[in-house]
DNA sequence: GCAATTTTTGACCGAGCGGACAAAGGTTAG
DNA sequence: CTAACCTTTGTCCGCTCGGTCAAAAATTGC
């Protein structure tokens, strides 16, 4: 976004260690709480030396928010017209889940920007995001269309999957309050797949 | 939480003007975002004047808190024994949309407080919530074993209802950009509300 | 070894914010 | 009318935070 592309090994390494460091801040604090001296000394280093490597804190989110948005929305690219639509579709809320499981800093740091109005990626969202949707919405039409599963609006189809399976990363809190600590995060995500696929298999099947 | 009753209309009034605001703002910008001028400001006094009803900004919040999440259960709360489980299960989606619809505010501020770990409102989560949450769990596992609905994790068929519905006001800036400017508001809840019907009845009939 | 360049740091600035306070203005009871 | 009380406001303070800057330290090229 401002800087040219990292040459040396050691600015790409650093540039690393900002980044993650600014997930876990921001993912916790969100934008305004998260303070660029919290990030720089996660990172390991001093404040002006982070401000040496992305000028401004607006910098460094949307450098994260760039490579975020990419790896976030992976299974929602994968989902292809190979093989069953069901099992196709299955395997989306799988992955969602996993994702959700593996990645909730990533998870909370995009539903907190969405909750603030997306004021810093409404053009990502307005680009790439909205033109993947529309593909693979069309792409469940076309299996509607064949019969393969229930006739419904597609895009309400993937707002489900992601409001279902984000749900378990977002608002983790209240997820294992109400749950309890009986089962780790093992036993919550296991039961979470069961019910999800049981949700959502019985109500598309043909 | 600080005040005793407020006692002269005049008190109540101000009081109330106070909380609107900050919900507005609160739920707009986040608990750091929202500046005590912003919302004395929208209320219609000066900061000082706020202080002088809220001793701290962290008091606002908390009553502003309370109340929200009395009006926010209330339609779980609702969920009675009385005609049909599928029937019950359906009207209780529809309420939990229409409030998504008309209180987004208050839907945004939760899932707000609930990303960052829920710390200021734990305790209730704890208390009020998970009591009733385990009520009503108890209540659908009947059904089950009845035969009326499908088999499967009462908890999660909550936390699925809370997703899909609360995702409309969570995410609207997501939903709107996605599905673009053909419908109107009103045409997107319907479209939503019949896909969460079906996606949840063809999904719970035994 | 030395000069040029890159990286790191301590010190600082200005803006914004939460909150305190005392004084002013308004209201009510006798 | 007046004294006691309630409400409102202007002003101020201390702190935090984003960002600057110049100088020091480290690294690199020759």
């Amino acid at each position: 976004m401002d800087a040219p592309v990292p040459q040396t090994r050691i600015q790409a390494a650093k540039r690393e260690a900002i980044l993650e460091a600014a997930l876990d801040c921001f993912s916790r604090l969100g934008f305004r709480g998260a303070t660029i001296d919290a990030i720089a000394s996660a990172a390991g280093m001093s404040k002006p030396n982070l401000l040496y490597y992305f000028r401004r804190k607006e910098d460094v989110y949307a450098a994260l928010m760039q490579r975020l948005l990419d790896t976030w929305l992976q299974p929602l690219r994968d989902l292809d017209d190979v093989g069953d639509p069901l099992t196709e579709l299955r395997g989306y809320i799988r992955r969602k889940l996993e994702m959700s499981r593996d990645l909730p800093r990533e998870s909370r740091l995009f539903a907190n920007e969405i909750l603030e109005g997306a004021p810093r990626i409404l053009p990502m969202i307005r680009g790439d995001l909205k033109a993947l949707v529309d593909e693979k919405a069309l792409l469940i039409r076309q299996w509607m269309q064949d019969g393969k599963i229930r006739r419904t609006d597609p895009y309400h189809l993937i707002f489900a999957v992601w409001a279902t399976t984000q749900h378990y990363a977002d608002f983790d809190t209240q997820v294992r309050t109400v749950l309890g600590p009986d089962k780790g995060a093992d036993g919550r995500f296991e039961d979470a797949a069961r019910f999800l696929e049981q949700l959502f298999m019985d109500g598309l099947r043909p």
